[in-house]
DNA sequence: TTGAAAGCGCTAACAC
DNA sequence: GTGTTAGCGCTTTCAA
C-alpha cells in the first residue's frame, strides 16, 4: 500500500530525463521527431516513475478526448446489449473509451443525456432508441462532433445510421406464415408509435397481406407493455381473434405468448405458429425455440462504431445509411 | 443546421454579462455568494448563449471527473447487465457519468482497463469481475481513487465490495434438494476456479452434503464452457453419473441442462429437480420455469454505486463487506 | 532534433 | 459579493 503522494506529471519526468516537457510529450505520443537515444532515455524514466499521462489534461490542450458516448435504452435488454458489444469491441480496438448513457427511469431525457456528453467533451456519439424527439434532432444537427444511429432510424435520411431493412424483413416472414396455411396473421409489438414497429414493421406486415390477397384489419394488430406478462396477456386476445400464427417484434413478447400458448393446451407449431425478431438467446431457450428473423446485432454496432471512427477522423464515408443483411433462422415455433 | 463556427466559454459569458469569469463560474456551479440580481443577469447571459461548461476543462481545475469507472466481464450477461443497471441508476442520481469498459475478447488485460480509467481521471471505479490477478491487486492498492467490488469477492477482506452470501445459499438449496429425498445431487458451474464457485458454492454444497451424512464426491461436480450447448452437453453426464437433481451456478447452463433433460423424455421435475442461481429472465421463459437463488442483483449494483459515492466523498462507511439478503424463487423446476 | 512558451477553459485561493 | 490571478497537466506552434 504504498499511495504515491502525488500524481507523477509530465513535469516530474522531464526533469529527471533532462529534458524539456516538449520532448517527453513527442516520445509518449509515438512522434518520430526524436533522436532513438533520448526516446529510450525518457522511456526509462517513464518505466521507473509510472508515469501515466492525464487524459483530462490532454484532452483540455488536444481538444480530443479518445472517449465516445453512447445512448441506449435498457442495458438489460439484451437486444441493446448485443449493439452494445459490437459497439464496444470496436470501440476498443480504435482505443476508445465509452461513456455509456441508458435512459432507465426515464427522469433524465434523451436530449440532456446528449448534452452531457458533449459536455464531456466526446468526440463521438452512438445513438440507439426508438423515437427521436424535436429537441434531440435539434441538438443533434447543432452538434460538432459526429452522430451514428445504431439500429435505431432516422426519419430525416440525414444523420449516419446502420440497420436492416426492418420492412422487407417482415413482408417476408409473414409472407411465410401465410404460405403456411394462416389466412390470419397477428402482429403484436410493444411500441407501435416508432419508426421501426410503426412505420417499417407494420408496412412490410401489409404489404405481406396484400399480396396475397389478405384485407388488413387492425383487429389483428396488437399493441402491449414490454413484459413477460403482457406477452401472456396478449395470448388470449390473440387467441380469440381466431389468428392462427402471429409475427412478434420483439423476443421476450414472443417467449410470454408462446409459454402462454403452450400453458392454454395449444400446440405450437401445429396449432399456432410464431415468429419473433430479434434471435436473443431467449429465443434459444424457450421450448420449443423459437423461429426468428435472426439481426445481425453485433454487426450493427460495430459497424456503427466503425463509421463513427471514419467521421471522427474526417474520412470520407460513402453510404450514410447502411442497412445489413438478415436472415430467418428457422426453429420449432414454424411449421 | 447552425453549428456556431466556436464552442462558447465562460470567458464570452463572463464578457456579455459584464462579471468575471469566477462569478459566472459561482452561478454555473451553484455557489450562494452571489446577488440574486447578478445571478439572474449570468443565467440570461448563459440561456441566451446556450453556454455549456467544458466538463474537461473543470476537470483539470478542480481535479474531479464526476465520472466513474465501471469493468464488467461481459454486457451480453444478463448477470452482470443487472449489476449495471443498478449501478447506472444511482451513478445518475448522483450525478456521475460511467464509463463502461468490458474485457470482452480479453485482449486488454483487466489491469490496464484499469489503469485506462485512471489515465482518464475518474473519481473512482467499480469492479465487477471473476477472479483479481495479482497485478490487478497491485493496482487497487495503489490507487488513489476508491475501488468497490459488486458481485465479486475480494480475498484479501481489504475491498469494499458487495455481494450475497454464495455459501449460505448454495447449502440452502442444496439441502431442499436432498430433503425433495434426492441421494444424489449434481453441481456445475462454467469456472470452478473463481472464488464464488470454487470457494463458496463449493463449499456451501459440501456442507449441505455432510450434514445430510451424504459423501461428497468429485464425480457429482462438473465444470463446463459457459454456454447453451455446455449445459446440453453436460446433461447427458449428469444423467449417467445417476444423479436426480442439480444446483447450477448460473442461468444459461441451467436453461440448457433443463432442456436436455425435456428432450431426452425426463420429466421435471417428478424425475429430476434443476435449482440455478441468478434469477435472471431466462429463469421465466424456459418450460417449465426455473426454481432459482434470487440474488438482488439490481441492488448489489445500487448499493455498491452508493457506497463509492461515500468513499469519493470521504464519508464513513461503517461496514466495508456487504452482504445482501437474497431469496428462494420456487417455480416449475424443483417439487 | 529539441526547447520555450502560449494557451486549452475552468476553479480556487486571495484580495478588495 | 465580486474580481484578479495563478495554476491544473498537457499539446502545439514557433524558433533555434
Amino acid at each position: 500500500m504504498d499511495k504515491p503522494e502525488k500524481e507523477i506529471t509530465i513535469t516530474d519526468v522531464a526533469r529527471q530525463a533532462g529534458v524539456s516537457m516538449a520532448t517527453v510529450s513527442r516520445v509518449v505520443n509515438g512522434n518520430n521527431n526524436v533522436k532513438e537515444t533520448t526516446r529510450k532515455k525518457v522511456m526509462a524514466v517513464v518505466d521507473k516513475l509510472h508515469y501515466r499521462p492525464n487524459a483530462v489534461a490532454r484532452g483540455l490542450a488536444s481538444k480530443k478526448s479518445t472517449t465516445i458516448g453512447v445512448i441506449i435504452p435498457s442495458m438489460t435488454d439484451l437486444l441493446y446489449a448485443n449493439l452494445a458489444k459490437g459497439i464496444d469491441d470496436v470501440a476498443s480496438m480504435y482505443k476508445y473509451n465509452i461513456i455509456l448513457t441508458s435512459n432507465n427511469k426515464g427522469i433524465i431525457s434523451e436530449q440532456q443525456m446528449f448534452s452531457d456528453l458533449l459536455a464531456k467533451q466526446v468526440d463521438g456519439i452512438i445513438y440507439m432508441g426508438e423515437k427521436v424527439s424535436a429537441d434531440l434532432y435539434k441538438e443533434i444537427n447543432n452538434s460538432r462532433v459526429p452522430v451514428v444511429f445504431a439500429g435505431a432510424i432516422d426519419d430525416s435520411g440525414k444523420i449516419p445510421s446502420v440497420n436492416i431493412d426492418y420492412k422487407t424483413a417482415v413482408r417476408d416472414v409473414v409472407q411465410l406464415l401465410i404460405n403456411n396455411g394462416n389466412r390470419q396473421v397477428a402482429l403484436v409489438a410493444d411500441d407501435l408509435s416508432n419508426s421501426i414497429n410503426g412505420k417499417y414493421r407494420l408496412t412490410g406486415y401489409r404489404e405481406a397481406l396484400e399480396q396475397a390477397g389478405l384485407t388488413y384489419s387492425s383487429n389483428n394488430v396488437f399493441e402491449t407493455m414490454y413484459n413477460l406478462q403482457a406477452g401472456a396477456a396478449v395470448w388470449d386476445v390473440i387467441h380469440e381473434s381466431g389468428a392462427t400464427a402471429v409475427y412478434v417484434a420483439n423476443d421476450l413478447l414472443a417467449a410470454g405468448i408462446l409459454n402462454a400458448a403452450t400453458a392454454s393446451g395449444v400446440k405450437i407449431p401445429e396449432d399456432f405458429e410464431v415468429i419473433t425478431s430479434n434471435n436473443t438467446i431467449l429465443c434459444e431457450v424457450t421450448a420449443p425455440r423459437m423461429t426468428s428473423i435472426a439481426l445481425p446485432l453485433y454487426d450493427i454496432g460495430a459497424v456503427a462504431m466503425r463509421m463513427l471512427t471514419k467521421l471522427m477522423n474526417n474520412e470520407e464515408v460513402e453510404n450514410i445509411d447502411i442497412k445489413l443483411p438478415y436472415s430467418l433462422i428457422k426453429r420449432g415455433t414454424t411449421k
